[in-house]
DNA sequence: TCTCAAACGCAACGATGTTGCATTTATTTA
DNA sequence: TAAATAAATGCAACATCGTTGCGTTTGAGA
């Protein structure tokens, strides 16, 4: 099964229609491998409406496809999600890792589960932004 | 020693002139207390240029003395920095919290140093976004 | 093929980021 | 205290992105 049909599945499974702008973030999305800034979705894409784009990525993250990573500097990337997630909501356990020297943004695992816990606090959900060398780079 | 003083002094250390609104911005996130939304700041201000400001902001933060909070959906937040943090660098060991209740944001300890490690990778820097509720709201 | 809710495309508006440049000002020095 | 100057301001100008409304188009099921 290419992965034209595996998009269309996976849009059909979260109850959307599968229309060009959507299949072919999808497939920008995957062939990019790593977390994506919102500009290289727009380079990647030929004839698009910059409204319909940006509904586009907003009904995908609200269906559980897609997660928005929101860098310091307001860049914002995108990132498949994993398959725990749905439309009824994310459940991501990875850290998201920018490497200082190649500037990719990725999705990584932790050698340990994260504990966190804050006095007198309830924590219901966190995210973790690391920076440093990523392997390839620090070879 | 007034606060007013103290902030001209601590500009002073950061070779900084002590402009008013410098002084003015710097008076507001001391009386707000926890991380302030950067409308509040505009709001708290009477006349002000919008490019000073933002230009204002960014040197207080390269300086050392505030930094600054991306929420997932592009909001920024301020919050002045610890005692650690300097010209040469950003020392946060804190977790930025949002409580899903009173939606304000702070910066808290955690109870146990957080461990961060990631097969291959060099972690130089992280930061940690929490959410839920926070004490007060937990009552 | 028909139907219709869903999605698109466009207008319109607002907030913020960013740079250049002439003018003003805080602070140092004479 | 006044002069000198590097720093900071204020304004123009431009760009990007977020967000909503609305008429038109279209994907997908009947």
């Amino acid at each position: 099964m290419n992965q034209l049909v595996e998009i269309k599945e996976l849009l059909k499974t979260r109850k959307l229609k599968a229309t060009d702008l959507r299949v072919e973030v999808l497939a920008i999305i995957l062939g990019f491998g790593k977390a994506i800034p919102y500009q290289e979705i727009q380079n990647s894409l030929q004839n698009f409406d910059r409204i319909t784009l940006y509904r586009t990525l907003n009904i995908l993250i609200e269906r559980g496809i897609l997660h928005k990573i929101s860098m310091e500097n307001n860049q914002s990337f995108y990132a498949m999600c994993t398959l725990e997630c749905s439309t009824m909501g994310h459940q991501h356990q990875h850290v998201h890792f920018k490497c200082e020297q190649c500037n990719e943004v990725s999705c990584v695992e932790t050698k340990e589960p994260i504990q966190l816990a804050i006095a007198y606090h309830l924590i219901t959900d966190f995210e973790v932004m690391a920076t440093g060398l990523c392997g390839a780079c620090r070879l």
